[in-house]
DNA sequence: TTTAAATCCTACTAATCTGCTAGGGTTTAA
DNA sequence: TTAAACCCTAGCAGATTAGTAGGATTTAAA
């Protein structure tokens, strides 16, 4: 399942990016707008900024704007800091790979085989994506 | 994540389809070799045999068996019974499917947009796959 | 210089899920 | 009759999620 802060992370990247002023944006505009709870969207936009896609501006008329252009912003990135390890399993984990300790050899494993090519196909959508594609989601 | 209960039913589910011989094979006899608490393991076998991809026999000289070739057996209903819906979002679930209260128009989603691509994406993987192929992973 | 607006930070909490364990009941072959 | 096996319900400790509470700090503007 995806979690609330991913999914909530998302829309306010996209709420930002839709702006095409250079001001910074109010969390408190993204929560009323997007229908998120002030206190947990701080939280989420906060470790947006640690994690480089977002900066921030604070005192008064502060607020947040996107420190790259939407169409250089992967979607990868964003999951990764929101979601955690895009694998499904950490022993197909490229960036937080951990070995199974009931698994033997890996390379014999049914549920290896199987999650590095849900891996694969996932990462491919989240790498063909970026935060522009995000915006242009019109029907 | 994917469950460890996933993880534990397809291993189960594979030591059971590389035996060719007909008669049973006991939890017991899985749970020792694949490092699977027994208890733990039976409850997810009971699961495979309700959903009608094992079948059991009961008493002395039971266990469980197939009741499809292994080539028959999709991997989306495996992760189905074991693992729940493979959508990451109830609202792009082809099964179980459920609008998003905090989203008045999911056609204007982004969330929505690009989880609908991992569900397919992921589907294909899944559905590609059976548990025999499962069975002939080797390096 | 004061005030209000805004980010930043820490800590807590209720609810849910996961990965089991406990304790037996029932069925069947030998 | 006995032992082996599946079947079933209940409970439980730990982790995670989705927040809430309460304020500290920074900054623009009156």
């Amino acid at each position: 399942m995806l979690s609330k802060k991913t999914k909530y992370g998302i829309k306010a990247l996209v709420y930002i990016a839709k702006r095409e002023r250079e001001d910074p944006i109010q969390t408190s505009e993204i929560a009323k707008n997007e229908n998120i709870s002030l206190k947990f969207l701080e939280s989420i936009l906060l470790s947006l900024r640690k994690s480089g896609i977002l900066a921030s501006k604070k005192g008064k008329g502060g607020g947040y704007y996107l420190l790259k252009e939407p169409q250089e912003i992967k979607m990868t990135s964003v999951i990764r800091v929101l979601e955690g390890p895009i694998a499904m399993v950490p022993c197909v984990s490229l960036n937080y790979y951990e070995k199974c300790e009931d698994c033997p050899y890996e390379s014999t494993c049914p549920v290896h085989a199987l999650m590095i090519q849900v891996r694969d196909s996932t990462l491919k959508v989240f790498s063909e994506n970026t935060l522009a594609d995000m915006v242009s989601v019109k029907k």
